[in-house]
DNA sequence: CATGTGGATGACAACGTTGACATCCAGCAG
DNA sequence: CTGCTGGATGTCAACGTTGTCATCCACATG
């Protein structure tokens, strides 16, 4: 009776997990025998195979990956540094991630920074007390002496959207300033002069490199850059829904079009522009970024910039799994994709392009 | 010139890792002592925690967690196992995991499943090898027998919308048939007397749930559940359409109304009426499950019944937080939520019953 | 003055695995 | 028969921490 109950407490959670040890003693060899079936590649007779593999089954074994870690100075799992899986750009690009990494044995850890540059700090820093073998960074808003630093100490990176030169650490970037270019020049192209810009996180580079997109668009139409059609500063639909109150509410000439940063902003805009009873695209003209699976179906479809978010996610991982496994790279260390518009019903000639 | 290069080759990737006694070394103290001073709780001398704090900033010292989890048996880490991080159903959910184990100092480790079985029982044992201090399984598709021996062996598992009677196994539940039952009897009210429903993974236990739901709402009312009416398999956009597709196609009687097992399926039922030329809600009616982000934007905006997904993250998580850290229970160890229906503009009166 | 007492520290053995190296034996060439 | 080769196995020391148990010292107590 209490010897039973003596058990029941032993076991309390971590349970006396089997080790290499027990299964070395029950199949009768040493654990280097049977670290070698665990392993493979060794030499090991038919028989020393069966038995082992027998007692690894019968005692439901499981190698321990900490102390294999410790050893191998390798622990197959890699960091995963993104601003926050709620927002929909994300998903695609994280399954990207660990698609990849899991085809090849290895663990994606996830860590939300909420565009925080000192909880992305942070999440490194747990990310590399973890022994990563690598880290994929989304965005990231650290400084770049920061970023220097930690690739100096050995650690091997990919930045998605974000540069950094630096040997050990690759990019995977898509080209911001030319996919808004192309969303204004599409604009221009429909008549529009005033289009309003529904801007980032300004701590962000991808909104630097939009704005620069536009503006140069703008320019390239003789079409002077004013700040006063700039309004925003947070990637989400309810910064949508107000910068666009605010441009909307320009007194004499409030854009005819509107280019967002991102897809949420730009259903934000939708709504308000909804609630202030102007017509989209008749009256106002609306444009995205990332074209998230939600931009197909809102009320209009949106017309937007597709990032190859999936891909995105799959060529960072393969990257850094080549540079963890010392593969010679099989292509350039930064890789800049060009993203795509696609044309919904958001956009429409401008009423005055049309007389 | 070639020493440099030796230098360079030497440090290749994993680089020299400073450790424990590098920093005792440069204090002068014991690698014990350096411990304390990491770990806090035990006393040292103001001095020597100056030394070694100090030493420990110049060197960037950062404690490898696979050598402190070999020998503490915890690994501050938990796995969360999910179908899909791109079903819009899982981001929320992933974050309130995400945020209630990072307030705690732990990790997550991520792995997507696909709804497969095998894929599951793959992430699981992997996770396992990793040492996670517990697991949060998401509608697990694996076999009872196979949870309750991974739970007999001292594993620590929260499962969201799955119930598994054993000491060490915690459930966070919403009450899918209640959920079903809402749903169903709202459109009954609306006037609706046939009425499809679009089925999920028939392997899934919500599915099985709501279905439940919706057969009840119907007997409750005296109207014969008729499969005739039940079409899907897949929880997507586009195993909606083309469930809508087959029960739209029933020759005398269509369905007025479709009840979607969630939100993908019950936008793709939208895409699919809008194809066919049939106006919701004036035509047929549509509920979702879920209420997912995009569900309050498409056109109509969705009804649907809303699961308080961040919600469900953070207590699966805390619970699964307590039963690590040896907190006593603050609660039952089944949680079971009810969801709500929130109404918005997909469904109406049916013509009939406007009559 | 002898004796606790407790704060600050260190030595040393784990933790579970793999890598380097040693050993043993059978078989085969000379 | 000798000596080699190489396949199959084992021994032992890492890996970087923390826990257990000393040790040492200063200071208060009787």
């Amino acid at each position: 009776m209490s010897g039973r109950q003596g058990v029941a407490v032993l076991r309390r959670s971590g349970s006396s997990r089997t080790t290499i040890k027990q299964v070395a003693g029950l199949s009768g060899v040493s654990i280097k025998t049977v670290s070698r079936v665990i392993n493979g590649g060794e030499a090991v007779s038919a028989e020393t195979l069966r038995r082992v593999t027998d007692a690894i089954g019968r005692l439901n074994y499981r190698p321990n990956a900490l102390a294999r870690g410790l050893v191998t100075r390798r622990s197959r799992s890699i960091g995963l540094v993104i601003a926050d899986i709620v927002n929909p750009f994300f998903p695609p690009l994280v399954r990207g991630v660990e698609d990849t990494a899991a085809a090849q044995g290895y663990n994606v850890i996830l860590c939300d920074t909420d565009e925080h540059a000192e909880r992305e700090r942070a999440a490194v820093s747990l990310l590399l007390e973890k022994q990563v073998d690598g880290l994929i960074l989304c965005a990231s808003r650290l400084p770049a002496s920061f970023l220097r630093e930690v690739a100096d100490s050995g650690v091997l990176m990919v930045l998605v959207n974000r540069a950094l030169h630096h040997a050990r650490t690759a990019s995977v970037m898509v080209d911001a300033a030319e996919g808004g270019r192309r969303a204004t020049a599409h604009l221009l192209d429909l008549g529009h002069r005033r289009i309003g810009y529904l801007s980032g996180p300004p701590s962000s580079s991808s909104n630097a490199g939009r704005l620069r997109g536009y503006t140069r668009a703008l320019e390239a139409r003789g079409i002077p850059f004013s700040q006063e059609l700039v309004a925003g500063g947070a990637a989400s639909i309810d910064a949508g829904r107000k910068a666009t109150e605010a441009l909307m509410a320009i007194g004499r000439r409030p854009p005819t079009a509107l280019f967002a940063f991102d897809d949420l902003m730009a259903v934000g805009a939708l709504e308000e522009l909804r609630r202030q009873g102007r017509r989209v695209p008749q009256d106002v003209a609306v444009v995205g970024f990332d074209d998230i699976e939600m931009a197909a179906f809102v009320d209009p479809p949106l017309t937007t910039v597709a990032q190859p978010k999936a891909d995105m996610g799959r060529l960072a991982a393969a990257r850094l799994l080549e540079m963890i496994e010392g593969t010679p790279a099989t292509g350039p260390r930064v890789v800049t994709l060009t993203p795509e518009l696609v044309v919904r019903r958001s956009c429409g000639k401008h009423k005055e392009a049309a007389k």
